[in-house]
DNA sequence: ATTTCTGCAAATGCTTTGCATTGCA
DNA sequence: TGCAATGCAAAGCATTTGCAGAAAT
């Protein structure tokens, strides 16, 4: 794993301590958070951070493609440090956010899906998204 | 194609003018639209029609199931009066939402992906969402 | 030295809410 | 008649924006 500050490095944004904060703290994880907990999160070692430096800061971090945005439907975005397609389940009881991992190849990687829908609809794709909707276990009683 | 009106009376919601007009935008176009579009549309007919109406009224008609909510990552919501599953493109230059017809079946109808992900995941899962993104057609160039 | 980023506060804009009135059942 | 829905305006809230000061290259 690539040291966070030559990762921003290559990407050709200024290092900054919040930017490596941000990015350190959706590596480190697997819970998908928003920008209020990435923020909350933060907030101990970094008291100063405001809440507009990590809505900015995300920001930049998903246009140079180190992070990925999910969007379950909540409302506000979801942050992912793992950038490679993969499917997700949302709960929507506790509003917790999995990953799938089983299928990421048979769906994401044999690019035939991918050629197929582009076939079909003209589109010149970039990007998909699953997203299964549920209960988790733990919310199933 | 049943009459819009008996079609909410089976639900055991009220019947107004305004809720038959919402519906029956949806069922006439592709188009996805969001709130906002709902609300132009039904304008020039129903001129007393307040946005806050038709954001009542989606709600209520997504949670009786006559409708179901895209979220294809803008900010708000679109409605399609299709409740079928099937996958959705979305443009990301105009903006536009495409259904993609094609894969339905594959992908949905055949329930061994959905039983798959319950047997990795734990979830009891209740609805599959599947976004592509792109370039449409005419905004290729 | 220059450019970009941060942090604060204010502004924005979509969505929701409260409530009096209207209208469906 | 009684309960639910509408329409208006106000409130709410997450996100964005502007800008002066700070920090990175």
């Amino acid at each position: 794993m690539q040291a966070i500050e030559e990762m921003l490095r290559e990407k050709r944004i200024k290092v900054t301590p919040q930017r490596m904060a941000v990015y350190a703290v959706l590596r480190e994880t697997r819970r998908h958070p928003n920008v209020e907990m990435i923020y909350q999160k933060l907030k101990p070692s970094y008291p100063a951070m405001s809440l507009a430096t990590v809505y900015k800061t995300v920001d930049v971090l998903n246009k140079v493609g180190l992070i990925q945005e999910l969007n379950v439907g909540e409302g506000g975005l979801r942050y992912d440090a793992m950038i490679k397609p993969h499917p997700h389940v949302y709960c929507q009881k506790c509003g917790k956010v999995d990953d799938v991992e089983q299928f990421s190849m048979d769906i994401f990687h044999d690019d035939s899906l991918f050629k197929q829908v582009q076939n079909e609809t003209g589109y010149d794709l970039s990007a998909v998204q699953l997203y299964f909707y549920g209960r988790c276990p733990e919310c199933r009683e």
